[in-house]
DNA sequence: TTCGTCATGTAATGGGTTACATGATTAC
DNA sequence: GTAATCATGTAACCCATTACATGACGAA
């Protein structure tokens, strides 16, 4: 497991332009949701880590428009509140970005980090969006039949806490499965679609 | 957080009866579900933590049935495969337990934390399950409002997969609401009936 | 002047994962 | 005799969290 799930959703947004820390760690809570949230003391510490591993480097000083300037002179033009770092992704990072996005899809089992890859699956074709999106339907589809198995073994002498806490698991991930079969679906019918204009 | 969510789990299972190592481990994914899996290189150190703060010990050797011996003189009784141990709850363990599982209700905003609460609702009385039930469902509401505001902030910018990623987020929270709102209902009907009976 | 937000970082701590080592028992 | 399952553990590595330190800017 080289990359991180966070290493990999930075460089995502990176791709998109420079940015710097604290805004890095509100975007991410926008394109994963507000469920998944990073503490500085984990983000700050990932960008050292892809500045070493030469996927991202620091770049310009970040631009960003100061508003409302009319009399340009007058004041010195502090760009920044407290020394801004913006970062940018690497030519190898975005190689290493499109290699995990890509080469994920076989060996991903853990939830955050499938989201962390579908959120960026603009950047894949699709024919390997939907190997992925099978691929996790497939692993889904299994810990489902897990679900049953346990629930067949043990629902008589579960308590109804316990019992309830597996149904709601089950519901829970019949309702990926719903989510990931009608993805699949809207994949087919593009490559459909895509066949006939060939034609 | 002086608790881990597996410490939590697993003492909670110990208050069932002696149970070694490799047992728990099975018992712990029909406990809380297949998805919540754990590998010994975490369970048996959480086991060494546990004995090391006095919550549990090493207990009777585990009598376990030798299933099957007509003739029993015969054969030595050699009752375990490989030296098996058996680890109990102490006393204080379980004063330790109650509390965790009581007071947690204030401050846990994760998850799994949550669900390996709920699943040993069974030893709370319903007031707290109540208050516990309703605290998770207003952390759920609170993250659902946040949902909202990024995409009322971002929908229109935002491409089809994170918008879908989002979307799907909202509709999994909604269920889990949903979910709590039955069982809170439930607690209330029992409450109802038992303040009924006092009459 | 003080509060809220923007902004970057480090240190300590701790737990999880993987890989490895070891070995008994059962069933084929 | 060998594969599968039962069974316990350790060590290295790594990452996340928490708490802390620092500091500028804008507005009330």
């Amino acid at each position: 497991m080289a990359v991180t799930s966070l290493e990999l959703a930075v460089l995502g947004l990176l791709k998109e332009g420079p940015m710097h820390g604290y805004e890095l760690r509100k975007r991410l809570s926008v394109t994963l949701g507000p469920l998944y949230a990073v503490s500085y003391g984990s983000l700050y510490p990932c960008l050292k880590r892809l500045r070493k591993a030469g996927w991202a480097r620091e770049g310009t000083p970040a631009p960003k428009p100061r508003r409302s300037r009319a009399t340009d002179e007058a004041k010195p033009v502090r760009v920044s509140r407290r020394a801004r770092k913006a970062y940018e992704i690497t030519e190898a990072g975005e190689r290493f970005f499109f290699d995990q996005l890509e080469q994920g899809a076989v060996y991903d089992t853990d939830g955050d980090r499938f989201q962390t890859r579908f959120a960026f699956f603009r950047y894949l074709p699709t024919d390997i969006r939907l190997r992925a999106l099978e691929h996790r339907k497939a692993y889904l589809e299994q810990k489902l039949a897990e679900f049953n198995e346990s629930l067949r073994l043990t629902r008589e002498r579960m308590d109804a806490y316990s019992r309830s806490l597996i149904d709601h698991g089950v519901e829970t991930t019949r309702q990926d499965i719903r989510w990931l079969e009608g993805l699949i679906d809207a994949e087919r019918a593009v490559a459909g679609v895509r066949r006939r204009a060939r034609k």
